[in-house]
DNA sequence: CATAGAAATGCACACGTTAACAATGCTATT
DNA sequence: AATAGCATTGTTAACGTGTGCATTTCTATG
């Protein structure tokens, strides 16, 4: 059996409940005794019951980090960021539980008894309903990377279109006027920023865009294959293809060099995310970077904050993304 | 407030003992009450409190999944198949949390009240201590991918020599008599184990290595540049490079392309482990995948099973790896 | 018909912790 | 000297669940 706090009392010749008190640093309890008991669990090795202190404090210490799914569409990358940024800011006395969303049979289990707050990762509009639940069931939530309208929860959101734009408009200071785009997966979020802030800058610097141009992806390697190639074909083939993430990049890469082509010289190629394979790719590849880490960490310690004061403000904020200029985008 | 046992009583006109068998289908109940309590108990929505099952069951329905680091060297594709491997097997009913070792300012937390059990998936040494920790406070164990030896765990280690010697067999069988190797890590296991391989290999096929074919790296991206420039510059160039990693490979086809020269066709460039880019590069890395996520599957599995029944084999078990033939050998 | 035994249910306590309230001793103020 | 008030500690109950033992009800057997 492992000590307890009775244990702890019997030894000290005091109360249990002086104990709890003097190892909670309650200001009821004479200094001196405090330091006395605590030097006593020190040296029985004491560590407190976390079922037991749950129990009665109604807090499970237990914070969730959900994705989508775990299976497919959830780049590595990603999950090893966001895990990175919210474990850096967990203290020691936090649980960190990774879960799919996708693997819940049900969502039973999730409840405010079980998870003092979740961070959700959300990749899709899939886990909308998920959302729904856990924001229904009151658990303090914070939804990272997708912008969540139909309830007000803590919400970080990448800039994806300022991102897109400011990518687009270094394509054109590259001298680019035939720049083309491989878009994302229909219906995402991510997809429409990305479009609006390429069109806009292309707008904004008079260069009208034909429709062939406008080619469509849905985020993974083999549709941005195919899109390239197609681009390719293309009587007025574009001199520099924005390809609205790096996946969609190396796939477009692929398809250009099977042609006997080569990026950057026939034809430029950028990319959105800055995957950890983007600096290693040939050519490196000019992206842009999203702040994971940084979401994530900023999403830990709004959660951790909502949860101790109980309170903050439910809305959306926009992080910075950042433009990575590699070696695939060539000035002509 | 939410629903305990005991409002269910009320409702059901029994006592809370009756519900709490029932709800876990204890043979003592009639079927009949048994069918009536568990209808009542759906249509109160009612979730057991873990806390309260917890404190009186002495189980704390977590598993740790432990990492070296989730700093640095940890990559993220290891971290994703770990992740994804065990929480393929644990049901609704267990929390995985992921914690970097190196995160943990003390073990204190770390006991058998707050993990029915534990994998590490270790990767270097410095996790010793920790597994030491662990294995001495009797909590159910079980260390993946690196072999342990001071302790008696449950050990489930990718089998690196015998992919090394396979590997390095085929690019003897593709025509190479010079063949370099640019190694791990020293005092890693894997390291050794690979290096190992590669010399059995060559032994068997009568090939000797001379001195200067040992280039030394540290599993990452610089060292396999930095490793791969020096090999370039020996009056006796190798024909065909065994990077230990997949990272180091990378390094060292970047090394080959800036000299203008080109894989496969000047240098042959081969890795391990299968990274996620590894398929992507130009050209298509030829490896030797591990099973990271059967051995953390198997892990999840043995470790459940050990947690249930109370016994299991302590002892080391290999899992096989797979040679992953792409195009960075060239038949000479 | 009496009774042994099985089947089904309830009572009371335990798990380890926190917290409201009570109790004690002491100090300062009148 | 009486008392108000503070500092410190103790008493007791509570959180929600599971379980050993007692109790009740039913069935079968002689």
């Amino acid at each position: 059996m492992s000590v307890t706090i009775k244990d702890i009392a019997k030894l000290a010749g005091v109360s249990h409940t002086t104990v709890s008190r003097a190892l909670n640093d309650s200001p009821l309890i004479n200094p001196e005794t405090k330091e006395r008991i605590k030097a006593i669990a020190g040296s029985m090795n004491y560590t407190p019951n976390y079922s037991a202190r749950s129990l009665v404090l109604d807090r499970s210490y237990n914070l969730g980090l959900f994705f989508t799914t775990l299976h497919t569409g959830t780049s590595a990358g990603f999950l090893y960021e966001a895990i990175k940024g919210v474990n850096d800011v967990i203290k020691d006395d936090y649980n960190l539980i990774v879960r799919g969303i996708d693997d819940y049979k049900s969502f039973h289990k999730v409840n405010r008894k079980n998870f003092d707050g979740i961070i959700v990762m959300s990749q899709s509009e899939s886990d909308q309903s998920f959302i729904e639940y856990a924001s229904d069931k009151e658990i303090p939530l914070v939804v990272l990377n997708r912008p969540v309208e139909s309830v007000q929860v803590m919400n970080f959101v990448p800039d994806d279109q300022s991102g897109a734009y400011r990518l687009t408009e270094y394509l054109v200071q590259q001298g680019h006027r035939h720049i083309a785009i491989i878009e994302g997966k229909q219906g995402f979020k991510s997809t429409q920023a990305r479009r609006d802030g390429y069109r806009e800058a292309l707008r904004e610097h008079g260069i009208s865009v034909p429709e062939a141009y406008y080619a469509s992806g849905n985020y993974d390697l083999e549709s941005g294959h195919a899109a390239m190639s197609k681009l390719l074909e293309l009587p007025d083939r574009p001199t520099a293809v924005f390809c609205c993430n790096d996946d969609m990049a190396l796939g477009a890469v692929k398809a250009v060099t099977e042609r006997g082509l080569s990026v950057p010289e026939d034809i430029s190629v950028a990319g959105f995310d800055d995957h950890l394979f983007s600096a290693f790719m040939s050519p490196a590849l000019t992206t842009v970077r999203r702040p994971i880490e940084e979401l994530s960490r900023a999403g830990a310690e709004t959660l951790l904050k909502f949860i101790e004061t109980k309170h903050s403000e439910k809305s959306l904020v926009l992080f910075h993304t950042e433009l990575v200029i590699r070696d695939s985008v060539k000035s002509i």
